[in-house]
RNA sequence: UGCCCGAUGGUGUAACGGUAGCACAGCAGUCUCUGAAUCUGCUUGUCAUGGUUCAAAUCCAUGUCGGGCAGCCA
């Protein structure tokens, strides 16, 4: 569990538009506490994307010592389920551990909103609690189906002011009446219903006396309004459908814009973060809101641009569609943009939030290079790997100069940045592995590992000439017999001697055979669905190579969490899913930079 | 072609009327028992045109370009 009463420290979160917002209503006093909230619709798995949003309002909650609440925004039960519900509340949990812990809104299981008066007037209200809190009840998050009863009793409202109805035009019809975007729509022959009659049908409709599509319940604003969300929107419809959370209580649900605005009120929800789209139907929000005479201060909306990344798709209909089409393993498969996806590459959560707060917030659609992203991974697991020594594709060499079954010893750091890694000690003898691409018969200008006649320095051990080169029948180098110069060893006589290569290496006695796979990105081109071509008509063919490598013997047995850097290659970690003890499959998270791979694909 | 929103190097992002900075990418070099990391340097930018002002990326106007909105999806 982590600790939540000491968050990590992490960057400071540079400021942007809407934390200057929140910055100036506090210091107006329009808002004496923070309260923001993370909204998914569980009916699919957070990805990148969801990252930045939950980094921002976590963040602004963290920042200003207020709260962020986790809602399932579900009032489309067709198109939602537990199975996402329970991914949405894992993965928040892991990206915010140990940061912003302390900032989740939650509630106890079942509760739902407390009906209270506040100045004489009718109320409801939801509030947030921490994990960790005192009375120990068990937690959940808020789910918007929780108010279903409320929003109702809110929608009842609206009719009784007269400015909702219920209206008979069909789906088709509805439609028709609404217009276009610059030409006014028409008044729906059932708008001037009275009430007591609104009041009667919409009450029909609830008891399950109608079809689904038969009639719906509309706000009545204005048909001609420029801004096509303010035409009389549909507020509730008929479905004839259980939902996930709330069972077969309901045969109507309220949408999205209705149900919205009044859950981020029912929380006490102070700023309501979201994604562009959504700019156009603020006045609408803010309509609703407003037409209650609400008791207690209004939410407010604020819109920013959504993360778009290169050479990753990130809308939830084609993720499906990966998963579904075997494309991928499922929704965590480690080249998924998923968070579970992430997380199962092993990627840390603080390589994740340094990341997404560090993407900026702003009203600009832009696109962000995934290079800035593989950049967070690599700054951050530079830093935390242990070091090892693998062969990935191994070559023999045997050490002509050392008796079989000599077994020397040396010592091999466990991570430079880290004084306090430790070290481990290595077993060198006569039969070693080093990596294929190590060594090269007709090397280019500039190569500086091994050739026939040439020198190297084995990382963490001695220097080594290649003399002999044994071969198979196609030509191909299928051992290297060389001579080891344990002189040059640390500690040795001629330790300091230079040789322009180092490369890893591992005993062959001693190495254990593993599986790894090595994680590529998904696609070749940076925009997969550019120009509207199919994202599958640029898969990478191979963004999954498996191989069975190599490995020094401490890594037979893995710490679960363990990140590690196969040196010269790459970050890798255990497979949480496919490793078992003792046989640990190991994944490629992301390659080290390959200054070398550029300067040979120049020529 | 109605309404709303936006525009700063290759890509993002900062500068809130007063020296256009940072990150990533790229390039060159340094260092190196990881061709990693480190360190150094370099290239490249305020959409356009007017206006206000001593002074404009910033304020105003017009234009251009881009995005969003016509689900009983969210």
């Amino acid at each position: 569990m982590p600790d939540s009463s000491a968050p990590s420290a992490a960057p400071a979160a540079p400021s942007d538009f809407i934390r200057d917002i929140v910055a100036a209503d506090l210091a107006a006093g329009r808002h004496q506490r923070v309260h923001t909230r993370f909204p998914p619709e569980p009916n699919g798995y957070l990805h990148i994307g969801h990252a930045k949003s939950i980094c921002l309002n976590f963040g602004i909650a963290r920042q200003f010592g207020g709260l962020c609440n986790l809602r399932m925004d579900d009032t489309n039960p067709a198109k939602e389920d537990v199975e996402y519900v329970e991914s949405i509340i894992a993965d928040v949990k892991w990206l915010i551990a140990g940061w912003a812990d302390h900032c989740l809104g939650l509630k106890p299981r079942g509760q739902t909103p407390e009906s209270r008066p506040v100045n004489g007037t009718a109320d409801f209200y939801l509030p947030a609690v921490v994990p960790g809190g005192a009375n120990g009840a068990e937690l959940e998050p808020f789910y918007a189906s929780d108010y279903f009863e409320q929003i109702h009793a809110y929608a009842v409202r609206l009719i009784e002011k007269g400015l909702a109805y219920v209206c008979d035009l069909s789906p088709e019809d509805t439609d028709k009446f609404r217009g276009t975007p610059d030409r006014p729509g028409t008044n729906s022959p059932f708008r001037d219903r009275s009430v007591a009659e609104n009041l009667d049908l919409f009450a029909r409709m609830k008891a399950g006396e109608f079809p689904d599509g038969a009639r719906s319940l509309r706000a009545k604003i204005d048909m001609a309004a420029p801004n096509i969300w303010l035409r009389d929107p549909l507020i509730y419809r008929i479905r004839h459908t259980a939902h996930h959370h709330t069972g077969d209580k309901w045969c109507i649900y309220p949408l999205y814009d209705f149900a919205h605005c009044l859950s981020d009120y029912l929380e006490g929800i102070t700023h309501s973060v979201c994604t562009l789209e959504f700019e156009v139907h603020r006045p609408l929000y803010d309509w609703i809101l407003e037409s209650l005479g609400l008791p207690r201060p209004l939410p407010h909306q604020f819109e920013f641009a959504k993360l778009i990344p290169t050479y990753l798709i990130v809308s939830k209909r084609k993720l499906i569609a990966l998963v579904n089409e075997g494309i991928v393993s499922g929704w965590d498969d480690p080249r998924m943009p998923t968070i579970s996806g992430i997380r199962r590459r092993g990627v840390p959560a603080e390589a994740l939030r340094n990341f997404a707060i560090g993407v900026g917030v702003t009203k600009f659609v832009s696109t962000t290079d995934i290079a800035v992203f593989e950049h967070a991974v690599r700054e951050d697991l530079n830093q935390r790997a242990l070091r090892r020594l693998a062969v990935l594709r191994p070559l023999k060499v045997v050490l002509t100069n050392l008796a079989p079954g000599e077994t020397i010893e040396f010592e091999a750091g466990n991570n430079p940045t880290d004084p306090n890694a430790g070290t481990r000690k290595l077993a060198f003898t006569r039969e070693l592995w080093i990596e294929q691409d190590d060594f090269m018969e007709v090397p280019p200008p500039k190569y500086f590992r091994l050739r026939p006649g040439g020198e190297v320095r084995l990382k963490y051990a001695c220097i080594i000439r290649c003399d002999e080169v044994v071969k198979d029948s196609a030509g191909n180098a299928t051992e290297l017999r060389c001579t080891a110069d344990l002189e040059t060893r640390s500690g040795g006589a001629n330790a300091a001697k230079k040789v322009k290569g180092t490369i890893h290496w591992v005993s062959a006695a001693h190495a254990v055979d593993a599986e790894v796979r090595l994680y590529d990105r998904l696609f070749t081109e940076a925009e997969p669905e550019k120009d509207g071509r199919d994202y599958r008509s640029v898969l990478n063919p191979r963004s999954l190579e498996v191989v069975t490598a190599k490995l020094e013997a401490s890594l037979a047995r893995p710490g679960p969490d363990e990140r590690y850097q196969f040196e010269r290659l790459g970050y890798f970690w255990p497979d949480p899913v496919d490793s078992t003890p003792g046989k640990p499959v190991f994944l490629r998270t992301i390659s080290l930079k390959d200054a070398w791979a550029k300067e040979s694909g120049k020529a």
